[in-house]
DNA sequence: TAGTAACTTTATAGGCTAAGTAGATTAAAA
DNA sequence: TTTTAATCTACTTAGCCTATAAAGTTACTA
């Protein structure tokens, strides 16, 4: 499942994209043109930044603005910033890799087999989609 | 995230798989050869048979079986038993749907757009996959 | 220097996960 | 018919995660 974390980021990078100029933008205008909870969405939008997704300009006329131009962000880079990793299993993950406890021999575990299989029809999508084609 | 209900779950049925005759085996056998909590495993083989997937003896001599063949057991319906929808937000998922509350209109909404991508491209590894596809 | 808006830290209610505990029920074997 | 081996049912629990709130701090601009 994907945390309102990752969908309410989404949407306010797609609120941003979608705005003419890229000068900044307020936490607050984010949040009521899409419904989101201004403290919660203050966190999203550092985590963002933090992931080097986002700018920020402090005080008065400040906000947040895109570092890159749309067709420039990855959907592989915002989902694992948001969300973490996009296997479903830790032993698939590339970014994201570990072990799991009680598996003898990941070539022998049928979970492994199919989890890669779904990590890499999803991270098709992924990689072939940038905020830009979340516009419109 | 893959829960451990359905890691263990899959894991338990590709080794009455792997098993030449298909007659009952008992709880103790899966958790100890898998390494799973003996109580857990419990909880999970109960839904599987409640899913129509397995069958139970009790008493002396029982335990669990397979109901259909491994390449009639489609993936999807594992998933579906045992994780719930394989959509990542309700609003995209074909046999849970749920409309999300802080969407006005979900057509225009770049995570729905994104998502039915990603579900449809999941769909397709489970559908194309039976329980035979992860023996060995 | 006053106001504004991002940043930081801390807290918290609620829900879920992955179990554990205790006992009831069923059915085959002795 | 008693014993035993197994599933089934119900209740409990520790720990973690999510989504949010509150309150104070810092940096920038006018």
């Amino acid at each position: 499942m994907l945390s309102k974390k990752t969908k309410y980021g989404l949407k306010a990078l797609t609120f941003l994209a979608n705005r003419e100029e890229n000068c900044p933008v307020q936490i607050s205008e984010i949040a009521k043109s899409e419904n989101i909870s201004h403290k919660f969405l203050e966190s999203i939008l550092l985590t963002l930044r933090k992931a080097g997704l986002l700018g920020s300009k402090k005080g008065k006329g400040g906000g947040y603005y895109l570092l890159k131009e749309p067709f420039d962000i990855l959907m592989t880079d915002v989902i694992r910033s948001l969300e973490g990793p996009i296997a479903m299993v830790p032993c698939v993950s590339l970014n994201f890799y570990e072990k799991c406890d009680d598996c003898p021999d990941e070539n022998a575990c049928s979970v492994h087999k199919l989890m890669i299989q779904v990590r890499d029809s999803t991270l098709q999508v992924f990689r072939n989609t940038t905020l830009a084609d979340l516009t419109q």
